[in-house]
DNA sequence: CTTCTTATGTATACAAGGTAGACTATTGTG
DNA sequence: CACAATAGTCTACCTTGTATACATAAGAAG
């Protein structure tokens, strides 16, 4: 009897955020942030779907704990000092690449300037600026245009790869691919002159030029 | 007879692609992107939802036909010619401007290199920045930064700005934004050192060595 | 002018996905 | 030990996209 009870009656304490988000996760990492559902997250889980609203006000909040996770695991943070520059470098390229790598969590973050973890890293980096001689607003916005090159850099790389990977989902088919070659010389070449490198090098220029210029004022 | 036959049978020739997306965008301005649903696109198009898929394979593929729309709408090229830095600084606020305006649209932004509009707007920047004297990798890279600020800076700030608007709608409270204030001082000023133009600022400087180098060799 | 074909809209119905509401068993507390 | 709070279950609903089958209007063919 105990058993039946066990199998159909409500067995308690089997959840938590850290297990609900941990799965998700998962499931994320297998099949694409988009395959996040209720119905079999809560079966991975071992539980009712609505289970899952005891921990979570609604999908959207789960989402959003699931990018502080996400961003909690991808761990930006340079493990040693680095250098201004370096640490651009670093930090620029760590973005993009955790961006590129799934597509789907681009969606999320609208949010990003409220996640903790992402705040750290703003901190840090102002701080390596500041020592580094920039002013305060210089920094800031040193800064956030690393920040937006790579979240950009990574956004717009979406759409290649799609057509890239997929011949005709997209909406316009491979004469327009062999057209855009023509265009400019090849599609790698397109491509390549996207990476979040080329653009962090540019803003490391301009920025050193600001480095100068207050040098030489003091 | 004729009338309920109006009324309740097939009329035809009502649809077309153009009338289905200028509605639809009618309603995105209104009320924002994620409200165009098949169901109150047709309503307002005084016809049964199914009809638009006569016109559109599917939902998707009206979306991309609605960012097309969206883009040639925007009217990003300058009119007159200006010189590259200016024209990157023109194009670049145009970019940031008609995203922030409407949030939503970022999302369909993954096709936008697939966009004939925002390729026509790479090639005119590809020609003014090697009429300036930029190689063509330089030229490349530039136009693509440029791009990759304007998107990357319309997608961050929309997280402040949800923020800004609704206080407990985030996952995180008030005091949060009270302590991003305190450690930077205001939130103005965070938002403020996110405005586009002066990640193209840095942009520019950087780019405009990379001038002189070249003109130096030869 | 009939007839055949194709284009365009209608009617019905379903599936997927998120979630409200009522109920139940467990658990920790006074 | 009673009792409120906590954590799952069960059921059912609503929204949104879309498949399928049908019908009518236009245009082409004879």
């Amino acid at each position: 009897m105990k058993s039946k009870l066990e199998a159909t009656a409500t067995r308690k304490r089997v959840l938590s955020r850290k297990r609900i988000l941990k799965t998700a996760l998962g499931m994320a990492r297998e099949s694409g942030l988009e395959a996040v559902k209720v119905r079999p997250l809560a079966d991975r889980l071992g539980v009712t779907p609505m289970a899952i609203y005891r921990h979570f006000q609604n999908k959207d909040s789960l989402m959003a704990a699931l990018l502080d996770e996400f961003i909690a695991n991808a761990n930006l943070l340079p493990e040693q000092e680095l250098e201004w520059d370096e640490w651009m470098r670093h930090v620029g390229s760590g973005i993009s690449a955790v961006l590129s790598d799934e597509p789907g969590w681009i969606d999320l973050l609208g949010h990003i300037e409220m996640n903790p973890d992402s705040q750290a890293l703003m901190l840090r980096g102002l701080q390596t600026l500041l020592k580094a001689g920039f002013t305060a607003p210089e920094a800031m916005r040193g800064f956030f245009t690393m920040a937006h090159i790579a979240v950009g850099a990574a956004f717009v790389s979406q759409g290649i790869r799609q057509v890239v990977a997929g011949p005709q989902q997209g909406r316009h088919d491979k004469n327009y691919l062999d057209d855009l070659g023509n265009r400019f010389g090849a599609l790698p070449v397109l491509i390549e002159a996207q990476r979040v490198e080329h653009g962090i090098e540019l803003l490391i220029v301009g920025m050193r030029r600001q480095l100068d210029s207050d040098l030489r004022e003091n």
